[in-house]
DNA sequence: GCTTGTCCTAGAGTGCACTCTAGCAGCTAA
DNA sequence: TTAGCTGCTAGAGTGCACTCTAGGACAAGC
């Protein structure tokens, strides 16, 4: 059942029992042996972490959320203002990453120029 | 001399000796006294290896860099060749976190709905 | 001449987020 | 009935990127 539902996650059985020991996804039911029954609801929270982990939230904050999250509607405000930080974060790195997308063009621009130069100075030695 | 240029870098001492002690800053010249003398100009070469690190290339593939930037002209190439490779990963990046910040903002919004939701049905208990 | 501050080295320690091992049990197909 | 696959637990190990400690030297100011 955990290999099943790892594989469907995109996830190692390793790290999905991880994730239940760390609280970041609930315990589920157990079959009569004691395996992990999962339904597959959970996937969409799993992406859904995948996109927290992905745009660096950090494991605590992610652990946090998945706590409040159990704890139901009383949990509405903190768990917006928890995106809304998020949201905030999210925004900052998309300007320093567009910023060091342009360096990057630049410098990338920059060193075709000097590959060019330096092939005419190679050729003028061989011609010279 | 280190102390000076870590703050001027935003940089702790240790990292300063670490960054040099695996190839990622050149080992500067030293003092009669064996200390580290810099000049102002590493400073460029921090920002951009601190812009490198920022958008995720990996501390391997940074010190692989620092050491073809060293051996000069020969090398524009497969610099070239990184840099094209860093600027695809950070285009990814760039669209996988623009994808979650539309996330963020929708789920934002449902959030605040269902606070309000929740507020009207209180009011309603208390009329009731 | 002693304190304070900065520097040096080698190597140990930290925090994060997994990732794997050991040792054991149950099911299924050959 | 035995080999192979999957599952279980507790706890150890890994890789990255720093971060700090121990033990010592020198230089300036009180």
């Amino acid at each position: 059942m955990i290999g099943e539902f790892a594989r469907a996650a995109g996830l190692s059985t390793y790290t999905v029992r991880f994730y239940e020991k760390i609280g970041l996804i609930p315990a589920p039911p157990r079959d009569s042996g004691g395996r992990r029954v999962y339904s597959k609801d959970s996937l969409g929270w799993i992406h859904f972490l995948k996109q927290l982990n992905a745009t660096g939230m950090k494991q605590a904050d992610r652990v946090h959320y998945a706590a409040l999250r159990l704890r139901g509607e009383e949990t509405y405000r903190e768990r917006r203002q928890m995106l809304e930080a998020h949201y905030d974060k999210i925004r900052a790195d998309l300007a320093a990453l567009q910023k060091t997308s342009d360096l990057m063009q630049r410098k990338i621009s920059l060193y075709q120029r000097l590959e060019a130069e330096l092939a005419t100075s190679e050729k003028d030695t061989n011609n010279g």
